[in-house]
DNA sequence: CTGAAAGCGCTAACAT
DNA sequence: ATGTTAGCGCTTTCAG
């Protein structure tokens, strides 16, 4: 607090070298003796050099700060990311940021404010809205990087889509083969891409058997509880065998009225959970679900992201598709009659 | 991208004043005729300039960056209170930092160089780690005011203290009201002050009434699935008649224990949950909870650091602490014998 | 109340 | 391979 910091200077001069030498030293740029750049090093370390940050980011032109605005955090996926994505960064320099919006358009305009007074070096973005023509503007203004996950957000870009389609079709294929017709989607619909697509997929898959759903739940957001609906639609009659589910708090409202409904699976009815998690995997029996390669997402995403960076004249976009995958375990049974 | 950046020089020129008073004019700073003001921010606005955050923290020698090290991030009262942390500070022109560590000493020096490195003004921390010497000496090098979260750190600095102890009691106390003598623990001990703290207060409630828990499970991280732990005491002879549930994956797990061995609360079980969430609100019946005030909490971390980045010449230290609120809702009944 | 000028600590360009 | 130097954009004295 008191004492004065130490600077490049200090350590240059300890060393015997000067400032740009140790400069360089210290990031490993080529063109030093690796005796010198030990020294250098050495140097730094007596002195408990750290150093500026700011001097660095003001003189080198970034900020080595990454951003990431995601509209759910409650998502367990995003959450997951975002450690994996810190860690990946973290190895190589850079600080991540993050900011979850809740879907609010507002916060993401203020979000991406910041983002860009802070001169972040590359942004992963994954908005609730994908047609705020604000949010569009900013993001096309944004100097640097900016990598979209999984939104149709019409800009010039990197992205990473999932596969909600194929996703839901395998979902609804596994039901049918078991012989279930009836089948109750329980997944919010939104404005943005994933809901979108999941429906649309539902609604097709059904399609294709003559067959559409009669009743669904969509929850108003992928973490709104569904008890009561849940508990009416299974206790009219005709009820469904088979659901397909979003997982998180939408997931466990409905374990929770599956519960008091006295209702098992994969007994009375069959379950498909839409993402993977403790609570899938943990339940007892394990829930059958589809799951996404959090590993792949991460490397695709942090790749990326780096070698853009680290390459600004790379003009070419990609826009890879990530499958789930259908981890098939104890939730769903054979139905023999045509339920 | 390719456009030369605006700085305040173009902005004092086309105010047509110096660039110490378009300075001073964005940043409401005293000493400037309210119309030259307005003529300079009007000049801001028309050439979109965006002040560069490097060269303001280089020169004043603070980053506007706040930073918080939590331990669990998968404890949603953390993740909410980011959340809240972060909207009250942006307000006020900071953006704050997050690391999730995992309890892992390792990520948690890590994350404190990082946070030094970049001159953070603030830091809040909850690491899982509360005798490791080298971060006790990175926090106590830490340049800036540091704020201890419910944590038994050894070092001068200003704290929040959760009373774990009363909580107990208060559970331990509501439940023998209701005549129940055979209570379950199931939270984490862990070597962090949350876990020893209730494990010792739960202990001595029970010594009070010349009792004992014979069997306690005892999750190795607040997320561990403890099914398995669960269901095998409930199936037990003389088992428990209520038991006291840390929150999230232990209270997920052990609902789902609950449900496979029929057993519903509170009619054959009584249930208090250790922390409030979706999972006990939502639930049918809701779960009575130890509820920790959420807003009162991000009141006192906020405006302490607030207060102390502004005046840092504050000598005095707070440490005051919050009560749990027992949230009676549905899930524990009475026991009329000695259960 | 405003202008002029110094300089925060660093990297990058140029010189040797 | 290393030294020297300019200057990133801003805030902050210090003059006026």
């Amino acid at each position: 607090m008191s004492q004065k910091n130490i600077t490049i200077r200090d350590v240059a001069r300890r060393a015997g070298v000067s400032v740009g030498t140790a400069s360089r030293a210290m990031n490993s740029a080529p063109g030093v003796m690796a005796k010198t750049r030990e020294a250098v090093r050495e140097a730094a370390k007596e002195l408990g050099y750290q150093p500026n940050a700011a001097a660095r980011a003001l003189r080198s032109r970034s900020s080595r700060l990454i951003g990431c605005l995601f509209s759910d955090l409650e998502n367990p996926l995003f959450a997951r990311l975002f450690n994996s994505l810190q860690d990946r960064w973290a190895e190589e320099g850079f600080v991540t940021l993050l900011s979850g919006t809740s879907g609010k358009v507002e916060r993401e305009r203020r979000t991406l404010e910041t983002f860009a007074e802070r001169g972040l070096d590359a942004i992963v973005v994954a908005p609730g809205h994908e047609r705020d023509p604000e949010l569009l503007r900013m993001l096309e203004a944004f100097e640097g990087p900016v990598f979209v996950l999984d939104r149709d957000l019409p800009i010039e870009a990197d992205r990473l889509l999932f596969d909600h389609e194929a996703a839901l079709r395998d979902a609804v294929d596994y039901l049918v083969g078991l012989g279930h017709r009836r089948i109750l989607p329980v997944f919010s619909h939104g404005q943005a891409r994933p809901g979108v697509l999941r429906h649309k997929a539902f609604d097709a898959a059904l399609a294709d058997l003559g067959a559409s759903a009669p009743i669904k739940i969509e929850p108003a957001t992928p973490n709104s509880p569904v008890f009561q609906e849940v508990t009416e639609v299974l206790s009219g009659g005709d009820r469904p065998t088979a659901m397909i589910v979003q997982g998180t708090q939408v997931l466990s409202s409905t374990l929770n009225a599956l519960a008091h409904l006295r209702l098992s699976f994969p007994d009375d009815i069959s379950l498909i959970a839409i993402g993977d998690s403790a609570l899938t995997v943990d339940h007892v029996p394990p829930i059958t679900a589809l799951r996404m390669d959090r590993d792949a997402l991460v490397d695709v995403v942090a790749n990326r992201i780096l070698d853009r960076i680290r390459n600004p004249a790379i003009c070419d976009r990609i826009a890879p598709t990530l499958r789930y995958e259908l981890v098939v375990r104890a939730s769903c049974g054979a139905r023999g009659d045509a339920g």
